[in-house]
DNA sequence: TGTGATATGTACTAATTGGTTAATTAGGAG
DNA sequence: CTCCTAATTAACCAATTAGTACATATCACA
């Protein structure tokens, strides 16, 4: 398949009147935009075309409808999201500077992926509808609990960590953790005070997430063991 | 002032032809309803007036206009659901029982009021900024925090609590978890299955939402003094 | 170079939607 | 009983908005 929009790539210096993929990306980079600001309802099929460099034709033509283009960012949301943390390497480090630094990577992760939470956060108003459809992120979000998994069971081998908690729940928890800390933070901020919301804040915060999280699984004999954080 | 809402009342049997109060209150139920359901732009006020037993009219005559209208149920909504923390009678309880009750409480509180969740959620989509110019809504938050203080601060009197474990933090903490149980119900039971949103499911996590607070707070050589929960 | 399929620009529409105008009725104070 | 104000009804409107019809240009390929 030829690739116009990676300009300087091709050979032939493709001029790039005609980008079919290019079109398409531009749409989607905008729709998100849009869709996370405002929501499925809140966004305007004109102002997504304004903003793009085609023409609200086009976002038909290739998408069909609103809701169409909708679910499609979605699924691109979460694909964007979603496969960092393969590359974490959790496997060369000991069960507890893996959990630690899984924890502190899905926090930050979210935090600097606010978009995709909006777009989580819209979807769940619409209680999951244009998500059931989408085979593709029920598949994507597998791997996130496989890496748990495998530290969890090595963390319980060992010694380290008590029985009884499931990486599910587990997952569930840190999920809880560092969705709520972005999906919230305006609502959180006005009420409480932003001090959790500074750089400084934050970077506690991420701490103190990882913390309870170890303090959750580790063994009361273990406790000692805790990483501070502060390399 | 009347009260011709509550009909058996009052004693001369006011015949419910023209009740302003009653009215008001209509709307607002059905609006928190088609607000908390679609969303500020989802909403459809048409929608809201076909609902309610007024008209069109009568939604505009009092609340000016939409926003007005979704302002007034954005603090309705936070206007019922605060003000339970205070019932629990935490200063009866041990340190440890009492923090114990208290995450169970705003695990379970959370859970049944759906309808308040899901309009904070709207109000993040829009940053907050209804809520700003809302100072009742601020206010009424504050008693949410300060039993928290009271328990915190009396366990860590009693050594039985360590120190550097901040009221606010650790409300933050009990409220994400208890938040996106919630909030993000729907994309995580299709993504990870429906065995955490189970009756029985929701029981375990309320326990372990409490248990892993506890376990965050308790100093190591008290761990052991954590209730089952199995009651 | 011709041809069918893919892609794009322009202009339009039908329906929805937030909000209003103006006239009417009930209630309460004097 | 009167009269002013608050509450209510019914019809109406202007603007927005998702979606389309149709003509046209470009491409891949024979």
């Amino acid at each position: 398949m030829r690739e116009a929009t990676e300009l300087a790539k091709s050979k032939e210096t493709k001029p790039a009147v005609r980008d079919p993929e290019g079109v398409r990306r531009d749409i989607l980079t905008v729709a998100m935009e849009e869709f996370s600001q405002n929501g499925l309802s809140g966004a305007r099929i004109d102002e997504i075309a304004a903003r793009t460099k085609t023409s609200k034709r086009m976002i038909y033509y290739y998408f069909g409808d609103k809701e169409g283009l909708y679910q499609r960012v979605l699924e691109e949301a979460y694909g964007k999201v979603r496969g960092g943390e393969h590359d974490l390497e959790l496997d060369g480090l000991d069960p507890i500077a893996a959990l630690d630094k899984l924890c502190r990577f899905t926090f930050d992760h979210h935090r600097a992926n606010p978009a995709f939470i909006r777009m989580v956060m819209v979807e769940n108003i619409h209680h999951g509808r244009h998500m059931q459809m989408s085979k593709t992120i029920r598949d994507l979000n597998q791997p996130a609990i496989e890496e748990l998994e495998k530290v969890l069971r090595r963390g319980q081998a060992s010694g380290l960590f008590r029985e009884g908690v499931t990486s599910l729940e587990l997952h569930w928890q840190i999920s809880a953790l560092s969705f709520f800390n972005v999906s919230n933070s305006a609502t959180f901020s006005l009420i409480f005070g932003g001090d959790l919301f500074t750089d400084e804040g934050q970077h506690r915060l991420s701490r103190h997430v990882a913390e309870m999280v170890l303090r959750y699984v580790l063994r009361p004999d273990h406790l000692g063991s805790i990483p501070t954080g502060m390399q």
